[in-house]
DNA sequence: ACCCAGGCATTGG
DNA sequence: CCAATGCATGGG
């Protein structure tokens, strides 16, 4: 069986949580203790496995999207020799959730409309309404779906998407950004600040979208989505003494984490959404 | 029957 | 520049 080394610390529990909490990602889909996903034309399954993850079937592609998947890419040791400097809050959140690395999202187009689903809306509803949306313009494979590709969506009548839950608005954003002229490959070398600036200015991309497509598309080691409200409840509780502190103030607040910005709103929002 | 939830664009001061 | 408003659904 083909299979793919993990470096330590790794909990694969801890990393793939969020593929099963808020309810079935079709196109991500936590399957009888595995992670299913659609790359290329074949459907992939990950499962736990000792010493690594076995990947079945398995080439340099699906290797590519696995490591993503896995969050291989945030280099964890030295994250917890950072935060065990830091402050006590993080030191204990990092060993209390040792080997947690957040998944990377392999797709920018799918990022994004991700996003545009749990804009302002519950996390549970924004599951149960993408869910409708792949399963009405994806492709299924064996289990899983592929997420829907913009050409499909860039045809899409507004009113197929609001059959399914979306509001008027945000059918209008996803059609929009389908048919957008957007060079995702050009955004993967430019720096954080421009990529934000490409992004914000396409209607229905605001700078929360914008951070978390820095965060969890392109694994920028300095995102921090000062305005995200799990990201806000979670500075409150571990370094704020009354209410919600403002985007402003969560902003600041992030500078002291540099470089790490990232993994730190991972584990904060851990705390959250990962506790039992 | 409310009320809020991992925002955003639009409108009006 | 800042405040107020509507949005659609799921879960408490």
């Amino acid at each position: 069986m083909p299979l793919l080394p993990i470096p330590e610390p790794y909990d694969f529990a801890f990393s793939t949580e969020r593929f099963r909490r808020f309810g079935p990602d079709l196109a991500n889909l936590w399957h009888e203790g595995g992670l299913h996903r659609v790359v290329g034309r074949r459907e992939v399954r990950i499962e736990a496995a000792p010493g690594g993850v076995l990947v079945e079937p398995l080439d340099d592609e699906i290797a590519a999207v696995v490591r993503k998947l896995l969050g291989l890419d945030f280099d964890l040791a030295a994250f917890e020799s950072f935060a065990g400097g830091v402050d006590r809050n993080l030191a204990a959140l990092v060993e209390r959730f040792r080997g947690y690395r957040p998944a990377i999202s392999p797709d920018p187009f799918e990022t994004l409309v991700t996003s545009i689903t749990a804009q302002q809306v519950s996390l549970a509803s924004a599951f149960a309404i993408r869910s409708r949306m792949i399963e009405r313009f994806g492709r299924r494979a064996t289990h899983a779906y592929a997420f829907p590709t913009r050409g499909r969506l860039a045809v899409a009548d507004p009113g197929e998407l609001t059959a399914v839950g979306f509001s008027g608005r945000k059918a209008e954003y996803v059609v929009g950004l389908a048919g957008a002229d957007l060079d995702y490959e050009a955004l993967r070398l430019l720096p954080d600040e421009e990529v934000k600036a490409r992004l914000v200015v396409i209607r229905g991309l605001g700078d929360w979208t914008a951070d978390w497509f820095l965060a969890r598309h392109l694994a920028r080691p300095q995102a921090w989505p000062a305005g995200d409200l799990g990201l806000r409840k979670a500075v409150a509780a571990f370094y704020g003494d009354g209410p919600l502190p403002s985007i402003e103030e969560v902003r600041v607040i992030g500078t002291r984490f540099a470089p790490f910005q990232n993994l730190t709103a991972h584990y904060l929002l851990a705390d959250l959404y990962l506790s039992t």
